[in-house]
RNA sequence: UCCUCGAUAGCUCAGUGGUAGAGCAUCCGGCUGUUAACCGGAGGGUCGUAGGUUCAAAUCCUACUCGAGGAGCCA
């Protein structure tokens, strides 16, 4: 008897099929047992009618408890009654391991409980199908950047200080010296397109910073492009295909998990390019003629970067900060020198900035200088000023921000949900 | 770090000064198409911790602990 995964039962209709899973939750009427199965691929339900089994097997299913795990033979066949068409008609149980009172019932819990089971809350149909999301994004990232010529190099995670200096970092010994983890392995990425043109990192980074909000993890992951000879124009349009790139592939490959959290994939379908690019001025002159008091100058605080995006339908650029603003590294506007050639974009419905990226400073006099204005020491940058003192170009790249991507993709109201175990301020367990 | 809210059965909550409650989960019984199934019964409690006010505190006051949402910072 063929084992089979419960996603691809529909081709097998009428057979006598084997599935491997545990009992996700039963129903039963007397003389009717209903087992909802799961096996990781899919749910499906599994029916006895006691005239139809023999004493034995139906006593069993009577006594199965929820997150059991089972072995279930039984005849797929369609029925309308079934929730997706499809369901086995269970010839035979093997018992693998009988559970005792698991602790997530079928009823609502809070936020506190399940995070303290997040261990077994991953089982549930709903986080199964957001990490399935998650993967299928993970999937579409490095499918387009693989196929327009980038190449995946890992940056160190352990770090002997900050990159941008801003956030705090966590520290650890390494021997008898001083390290960090990582809070972006960008700077490392600048040496690695020095040497392969067009270069990714995708890995986890790390915030000692004590937020405590619906966008932030302590550990998140982070996909960091770095390109060699692209300007701010061209990387900002790479930025938008590798968006559309992602939503195409989601909406074609996770039909079914959106489905499972109740996404509305109307609002994903907008999501086609050219998406809006406004600069800073813009954005300012916008939040001014909103009634609000803002100056030219200031950065915008999470709930008028909302109202920024709630104009629009898709994600928006904002271009050309004001250089105060922003990291060391960023090139100013030649144009414009009191602002650099920058862009955020902001996800829609409220889910804040998913990607922060620039056109980096080439010339080394003046990356001298804004080690001086930063005060950067330049023993510990100076292999990062080698990279404009040998072969300099002109070069870009950005970070895209994995989990509140999910998010937003997902439609959750926390990135907590985002990441298999999520590291959260006060929260290290499981 | 700051602001706001919360903590009562395994879980989700009601109870706002006078004998500790419900639903779900668990156990027992019933039911041939259930979808968080339903119906009947049973067991299950140091009301977050420590003080205080009161004849009487889950309820009012203080401190602490833990959690949630938000701000700042960021992706």
């Amino acid at each position: 008897m063929a084992v089979v995964r419960i996603a691809s039962l529909s081709d097998h209709l009428g057979e006598t099929v084997t599935i491997k899973g545990w009992l996700h939750q039963k129903r039963s009427s007397g003389k009717i047992i209903f087992l909802q199965l799961r096996d990781g691929s899919g749910f499906v339900q599994g029916v006895l009618a006691k005239e139809d089994e023999s004493e034995d097997i139906f006593a069993l299913a009577q006594s199965l408890t929820q997150e059991s795990a089972i072995i279930v033979h039984g005849v797929v066949q369609t029925d309308q009654r079934a929730k997706n068409g499809v369901e086995l008609q269970v010839r035979d149980i093997e018992l693998v391991s009988l559970t005792h009172d698991y602790p997530i019932t079928p009823k609502e819990h809070g936020v506190d409980f399940l995070m303290d089971q997040r261990h077994l809350w991953l089982r549930a149909p709903r986080q199964r199908a957001i990490l399935k999301i998650r993967a299928e994004i993970i999937r579409a990232i490095r499918q387009f950047l693989d196929s327009h010529e980038f190449t995946q190099v890992d940056p160190p995670i352990l770090t002997p200080s900050s990159c941008e200096g801003t956030t705090t970092l966590f520290h650890t010994s390494y021997f008898d010296e001083d390290a960090f983890l990582t809070q972006s392995g960008q700077l490392y990425m600048e040496a690695a397109a020095m040497a392969l043109g067009r270069v990714y990192s995708f890995g986890p980074t790390f915030r000692a910073e004590k937020s405590k909000t619906r966008r932030h993890l302590i550990e998140f992951w982070m996909i960091e492009p770095e390109m060699a000879y692209v300007e701010h124009d061209e990387s900002v349009a790479i930025q938008e295909a590798l968006i559309c790139a992602i939503m195409q592939h989601v909406l074609s490959h996770c039909e079914q998990e959106l489905r499972t959290i109740g996404r509305d994939t109307s609002k994903l379908e907008q999501i086609k390019a050219p998406f809006p690019r406004i600069s800073y001025d813009e954005a300012v002159a916008f939040l001014q003629s909103t009634g609000q008091d803002f100056t030219w100058g200031d950065d915008f605080g999470a709930p008028d970067e909302t109202k920024i995006a709630e104009a629009y339908d898709r994600p928006v650029f904002i271009e050309r900060y004001p250089t105060s603003l922003k990291a060391f590294y960023m090139k100013p506007d030649p144009a414009r020198p009191e602002v650099v050639l920058c862009a955020d974009l902001l996800a829609p419905e409220g889910y804040g900035e998913i990607i922060g990226g620039s056109q980096r400073i080439d010339d080394p006099e003046l990356l001298i200088k804004r080690f001086e204005e930063h005060d950067l020491s330049k023993e510990a940058y100076a292999w990062y000023l080698d990279l404009r003192t040998y072969g300099t170009v002109p070069h870009s790249g950005f970070g895209l921000g994995l989990e509140r991507t999910v998010a937003w993709i997902c439609g959750l109201d926390h990135v907590r949900e985002t990441i298999p175990f999520p590291r959260l301020l006060y929260r290290l367990y499981p």
